[in-house]
DNA sequence: TAGTGTAGCTAACGTCGTTAGCCAGTCAAG
DNA sequence: CTTGACTGGCTAACGACGTTAGCTACACTA
């Protein structure tokens, strides 16, 4: 991955039509029009819209990483934090979740970094891990797709959630 | 919605399509081929695609509420049957969960019914239910998005995550 | 027998991602 | 200097997608 400066440009470009638009926003047509070019020379840089999405969702392992190392090893912390990395970019979180890790395009380290700080919040039992990673993803996709009902206390709902997952 | 025995056999169509083929596959041109007709047909009888996707969803709905009620109020059973329902159908469990409820087009009661039987499993709290289900749906969801990695021991995490969130 | 509704059809449109092929500028090698 | 290659734009076009308009053949009813 050359990592051109046009090749960040372009990647700038995306990620705020995603931020501000949504995905269905997110075409090379529109990411072309915000660099006043055409859609066609994006593919000078990029081999496809995949490719695009790919350096996305690399960007956001990254930043998540970073804000999940920040915390440490407080359960409860990670859980604002995780939650809050979603709800600021709802897009970017979906577009990272959706589907299959590209997992060799991705720097190597990048899953295990994210994972250390909610490994460690557990006790260190990486089946635990999963599962405490396994509810807050599933809190946070659902609060994403509007999917409790529009009474529901999430906050106590993460509460309880993560209680049941801390170190016994 | 009026349920005319052609709308019928156009879902089964599309039903068929999606467990067979996936998400991609189901378009409107496919449908109506696999009925021997040409797509602009299919909307003699669906005001368009996304009615289509109501009627799957709203399937999909019933026949889960059906599984999981009679399961009864055995959390670990419960989360076998949630599991094996997303697994038998993929396409359709993402096609269900993913945007936000049409709750205006889905019969009355059907999300109710969906989570009675958690509620009682999990002894009686809703926000502990809802918790639940965030843990069960992102286990699914990670789970077919092939997020895990290969060597993750996946019934061990749905047991710790069950056994974190059963009645106390 | 005339009239109406149903359910198919073809043709067409706009949007999407993508490819082919052309051209102007930059810049280093002869 | 000039030549030649590379870079990064462009236009035109393609096939797939969902969707709309408008025609027609048939069934059934008044």
């Amino acid at each position: 991955m050359a990592d051109t400066p046009r090749q960040r440009e372009i990647l700038a470009a995306a990620r705020a039509l995603l931020a501000a638009e949504g995905e269905a926003a997110l075409t090379v047509a529109r990411i072309a029009q915000a660099l006043s070019i055409k859609a066609p020379s994006l593919y000078k840089h990029f081999a496809g819209k995949r490719a695009i999405e790919v350096g996305l969702i690399a960007q956001g392992f990254a930043e998540q990483a970073e804000a999940l190392e920040r915390v440490g090893t407080d359960l409860v912390e990670l859980g604002r934090v995780y939650r809050a990395f979603a709800l600021r970019e709802p897009a970017l979180y979906r577009l990272m979740t959706d589907g299959p890790l590209p997992r060799a395009e991705l720097p190597d380290g990048l899953e295990a970094r994210t994972a250390a700080p909610l490994v460690a919040a557990v006790g260190g039992d990486p089946d635990r891990a999963r599962a405490a990673w396994a509810f807050a993803h599933g809190m946070v996709t659902l609060e994403l797709a509007g999917r409790f009902p529009p009474h529901a206390d999430l906050d106590e709902a993460w509460r309880v959630g993560l209680s049941a997952f801390a170190p016994r």
